[in-house]
DNA sequence: TAATCCGTTCAACGCGGATTGAACAAACTG
DNA sequence: CAGTTTGTTCAATCCGCGTTGAACGGATTA
């Protein structure tokens, strides 16, 4: 049976979104089919009731799966896969935050150390100027906080979600 | 004359930002380039230190212009256009929450508005079932609040930024 | 007016990632 | 064992977006 118009409605907002979000448009999709859903669904119904492709609702349901976006259910004696939405979005933001941002932030941290590294390397090499080699060291350190207070403020922003 | 080491890598780290981030590769060269220049550059400069067309310089400083992240310098004299980079990034994205963030999540706001409009007209058309229905409600209400709770830690993240 | 100099615009190209059908593997069923 | 059911993998394709050279327009100068 085909969807009610709101729900249709729906699955085209998330689906813009993950666009929007850089992810692709049909996670977006299955992501705001199981959000509206009344039952958990399967792989053919997903991929029926959006007109894709059974590979796309496979990758696109583990895609879901790695963000702990979508949450995987069994039934007994039903070899079938079925997914639910988790419908705490809040939720999705705080158990990605160890395992996708935060790691992120370290790796943006450290490359900003190795910047000002090679800046020193380059300056007793001679390969800057004095006055280049101040202002870049300015720059960078001061790169070097925002990133500390990024870093403190997300955990933050986490809780109060 | 070429770059020193240290802005060569700062370019790359800022171009590979930008792309994660869903930006062209181009604009955070360039703003990689001018955050480290202790001089104002023009388009031609630009193009030639980052072996880019001078089309996507053009292209990616008036990017960069329109997010307040570069700022555009005239010299008396001389027709030619100078950029330098917007160092303060919290200030750039504090520049860019009302004309940027804030509609996106205005928007959002609107668009799950008009989801539970068009739930009821579904609900008196007969096109939902009562449980259904019951379902959709809450749900999309259970999206409602957190879209106000992310309203209102926004601009409190700007402030501690 | 002709000749430069600068910046922008635009059609064409190329690249990276999303999507897909088909082949495949694994676990049942008869 | 042959035949289903179900999910995954993979090469091929599609598609959107960034990039570019070339053409253009405006401003300045000779």
């Amino acid at each position: 049976m085909p969807l009610c118009p709101t729900r249709l409605e729906m699955v085209e907002v998330t689906a813009r979104l993950c666009q929007m979000l850089g992810m692709p448009r049909s996670a977006g999709q299955i992501y705001g089919l199981l959000y509206l859903s009344p039952h958990v669904l399967g792989l053919d119904e997903i991929a029926e009731s959006l007109g894709i492709s059974k590979a796309s609702a496979s990758t696109g349901t583990r895609q879901l799966l790695a963000w702990h976006a979508v949450r995987q259910v069994w039934k007994q004696g039903d070899r079938k896969d079925y997914f639910e939405a988790q419908t705490d979005l809040a939720e999705v933001l705080r158990s990605n935050y160890a395992g996708f941002f935060r790691p992120k932030l370290e790796n943006s941290q450290r490359r900003v150390g190795s910047l000002l590294a090679s800046l020193e390397s380059d300056r007793k090499s001679g390969a800057v100027e004095r006055e280049e080699y101040q202002l870049c060291k300015e720059r960078l350190e001061s790169l070097a906080r925002l990133q500390n207070r990024v870093q403190k403020l997300l955990p933050l922003a986490e809780n109060l979600l």
